[in-house]
DNA sequence: TTGTACTGTAATAAAAAACATTACAATTAA
DNA sequence: TTAATTGTAATGTTTTTTATTACAGTACAA
């Protein structure tokens, strides 16, 4: 695993509790990473809807829409890539007969998996997570 | 992510399909990967009590018990490392209200969504998983 | 209309993690 | 006593992740 999700929740928390746009230098600076990363979780976060942005002189991010109704699942999907469980690189030996069809049933065992932390993580929205911070 | 799970899974569906003792180098072969990997994850298996292994000519490694008393969730323990969400390397701004504060909220968020997962694994036997398969 | 503070993104480099390989000591069956 | 095997350390390679540099584009404001 990466740290693509807790970036991701930092900036949303963050954005959450602002009450104007803020810069991503200004937000790197609080998670403490490289600018330009953030600025990628920025760019992924308008392209899934959750957030905006504005161009030029004061511009910076803010929330598309209220934080009650993001949910932290809606954050999660964002990012996520592959298999909750792991995948290993290579094929298994097809020649086996274990081989042959374990990936399909790794495969299914991930789908329920993922769709239970989901659920979740559906319970819980981003007005809901901020308010855990004094 | 990695690949340990499915490489674990798989070791544990092969002896619980095998009615003797299986050498790792047969495993790695049906796994594909290389045999010192598949040895580490034995290893790791054995610490954990789920299979144990017999040395020397004809030796070979098979299952601690019966596969019906082995859970998903075992399994799954036994490799699990660091946060299912994910973590950062670096630490947030402690002079950042948010970034004093989010490592904790994520962890105990981390918790709970690891909680659900493996409750879900729970549901499971290696006996079940292993029916799946023709 | 020009400087400044931003977004947006590409290209490259560095660091870390995952995986592969080689090597060999220890064990045990035949 | 030979061959097949576990167990593990050391090292190398590849892949992934993160950092850095660079710069074009946008918009505010003097």
């Amino acid at each position: 695993m990466n740290g693509r999700f807790p970036i991701e929740m930092h900036i949303m928390t963050l954005l959450c509790t602002a009450d104007d746009y803020l810069s991503s230098d200004y937000m790197a600076g609080s998670i403490n990473v490289n600018p330009v990363l953030v600025r990628k979780e920025l760019s992924n976060l308008i392209k899934h809807q959750l957030i905006t942005s504005r161009e030029g002189k004061n511009g910076g991010y803010t929330l598309s829409k209220p934080a009650t109704s993001i949910s932290l699942a809606s954050i999660y999907q964002s990012i996520k890539q592959g298999n909750v469980l792991g995948q290993a690189k290579n094929q298994p030996n097809p020649a086996c007969p274990i081989g042959k069809q374990i990936n399909n049933h790794l495969k299914d065992l991930d789908n329920e998996i993922e769709q239970a932390m989901l659920n979740k993580l559906g319970t819980t929205n981003l007005a809901e997570f901020c308010n855990k911070f004094d």
